[in-house]
RNA sequence: GCGCCAGUAGCUCAAUGGAUAGAGCAACGGCCUUCUAAGCCGUAGGUUAGAGGUUCGAGUCCUCUCUGGCGUACCA
């Protein structure tokens, strides 16, 4: 529907010199009487045409060469808008285009041969993911496939950091809950990794080793231990809401490749940096920032910023065409340095796209809960996922726009679970299976002859919310909204369940009857595209 | 103090600068002898935090104020 107004459109910029064809822009009127599409592009130009609005509407109308077929009226409306009515006949085409195209229908090729870069999760191995580590998990993973279907390739990747004093300490803690297992004596301090899992990974060292690893330090043996158990256990947690990931980047591999003693001369050779106070300081002034940062400690040690920017370099260097970077608001401050070093080093930031979420707030009880994984007071994704299911969990991290704040109150998601919204559409799936199902017994078939019989109101809403999915699924991508995919196939989905109500099949003149399956049939594939992308199952049972 | 994000119905949230601000939950009232009632229909609920400004037109953009979250390290 929209590709033929456009298509109209760019005929008619080519003959009127004021109408620029880069600023129309098609909308569906929220009230029904103005019309299927419309357009302000009137009220636009006026200021530059020195004309009317009203008048510009009528030259752009009297430019467009619509078929009647097609369009069966237009009208210029209020201040200038110009509204398009469509023929009902010529809306139910979409219908024989889903089932050309079928679990492909929605898919672009606006940006194939393009490759994309998603960093996401990026939890350091200290502990296993949190509710918040979930939304950033879920978010990136939803947002790759969204990119996918827009024709990127799209790479999922997984930094973390494991080297510096976080994981030493890591090693440590792990280190006395194994000695405290012989000596219960032995001391822990407070600002180590408080977490159960420390224990039970130090008892299953003893099971191992028995007490063969007593005078083991704790950068050693201790660290890698802690590191591939808790590792292990993250991508477990990953698998169960179907995350998978490409490639997983350690911050130790940049040191052993040189990329790190790279980044550290090219500041140096460019005048970037600086000793003092025995450490070397990052000129972040001279880049705009506001004040200057430590790369490499007095203690020798870089900081987390300068494997940072190292890492960030290798995305620039493997030639992605877009880099996306999402992460949470605690890690807002620091992404401004590492760009602003990037640039500095020569690269072009148009490239890289970085997307902060806000924060998750568990509520539980009604009271917030403050997390750390340090006191380990917190709330696992592998938690979340018993209570509400893989589903539920991908669902509700998506729905919210993500800067906006995200409240999670426990108890609802438990006590409520069978209202969430995910089983409205996962219902609306179910229901047309059903459906078709019935069709089989009552030996009516999948029709595409009489399309033009699907005329009803529940017939056209359903038939132009199917219209919409490729257009909504591409600038989803293209603003990297995620929530706008839950949002339609909502609507899509509420649109089906009352078309349900009023459009029985059964009992229904025949032609119309396999109509309306085929119109069945094709919301089914359309549902089950966006619950694809969402990365959520589709019943065909409840 | 400074920076980023937010503030919309009782609650959780929608709304590419467009026409009368919409859903779900909660409340109340209807609809199953026919394809799944996890559904549909209806009632009620609003000064879009507040004050200015920009323009044909502002929940949306700009400025200020208030409230909340997150930052503001030689932690990551």
């Amino acid at each position: 529907m929209k590709d033929y107004l456009q298509e109209k459109f760019e005929e008619a910029a080519a003959k009127l010199d004021y109408l620029d064809y880069s600023r129309v822009v098609f909308n569906i009127p929220a009230n029904p009487e103005h019309g299927d599409y419309s357009t302000n592009i009137a009220m636009i130009s006026a200021k530059s045409a020195k004309k009317n609005p009203r008048q510009i509407a009528q030259e752009i109308i009297d430019s467009l060469q619509l078929d009647e077929k097609i369009i069966t009226k237009v009208e210029i409306a209020g201040p200038g808008f110009i509204n398009f009515y469509f023929n009902p006949a010529s809306i139910t085409s979409v219908i024989e285009r889903v089932f050309e195209q079928k679990e492909s229908f929605g898919k672009s090729k606006k940006y194939s041969g393009k490759k994309a870069i998603l960093e996401f999760v990026s939890a350091n191995p200290t502990g296993p993911l949190t509710v918040g580590h979930g939304r950033n998990a879920v978010i990136g993973d939803t947002l790759s496939n969204m990119l996918e279907w827009s024709g990127y390739e799209v790479d999922r990747e997984y930094y973390f950091n494991n080297a510096g004093r976080q994981m030493r300490v890591l090693g440590d803690s792990l280190r006395l809950r194994y000695l405290q297992l012989f000596d219960e004596n032995i001391v822990f301090p407070e600002d180590y990794y408080q977490g159960e899992y420390l224990i039970d990974i130090a008892k299953s060292v003893q099971k191992k080793y028995g007490d063969g690893l007593k005078a083991e330090s704790a950068e050693g043996k201790f660290k890698e231990i802690a590191e591939k158990e808790i590792f292990s256990d993250i991508e477990r947690t990953l698998d169960r809401i179907q995350i998978k990931f490409k490639n997983f980047y350690n911050e130790q591999t940049l040191y052993e490749d040189g990329k790190i003693q790279a980044v550290l001369d090219e500041f140096k050779s460019r005048n970037l940096s600086y000793q003092q106070d025995n450490a070397t300081w990052l000129k972040l002034t001279e880049m705009g920032q506001e004040v200057d940062k430590v790369i490499i400690k007095s203690t020798g040690e870089p900081t987390y910023r300068l494997p940072d920017i190292a890492y960030h370099r290798t995305k620039f260097d493997r030639g992605y065409d877009l880099i996306i970077d999402l992460f949470g608001s605690d890690h807002a401050a620091t992404y401004p340095d590492v760009l602003a070093s990037i640039k500095a080093l020569g690269y072009d930031l148009d490239k890289i796209k970085v997307l902060i979420h806000q924060f998750v707030t568990i509520l539980e009880k009604g009271e917030v809960v403050k997390m750390s994984t340090r006191k380990a007071n917190f709330i696992t994704l592998d938690e979340l996922i018993d209570e509400v299911g893989a589903d539920v969990v991908r669902y509700f991290f998506i729905m919210r726009n993500i800067s906006s704040h995200l409240n999670f109150d426990i108890d609802i998601a438990k006590k409520q679970s069978d209202e969430n919204p995910v089983f409205y559409l996962q219902y609306a799936h179910a229901r047309i299976c059903s459906i078709l199902r019935m069709v089989v017994e009552q030996d009516l078939k999948i029709s595409t002859e009489n399309l033009e019989l699907l005329v009803h109101p529940a017939e056209q809403n359903l038939l132009k919310m199917l219209h919409q999915f490729e257009e909504e699924v591409l600038s989803s991508a293209e603003s990297f909204e995620p929530q706008r995919i839950s949002n339609y196939l909502e609507e899509l989905a509420a649109k089906f369940h009352k078309f349900y109500t009023d459009c029985r099949i059964m009992g229904t003149e025949k032609l119309l009857a396999e109509a309306r399956i085929a119109l069945a049939e094709a919301t089914k594939i359309v549902l089950k595209n966006g619950l694809t992308i969402l990365g959520l199952s589709a019943p065909e049972k409840m």
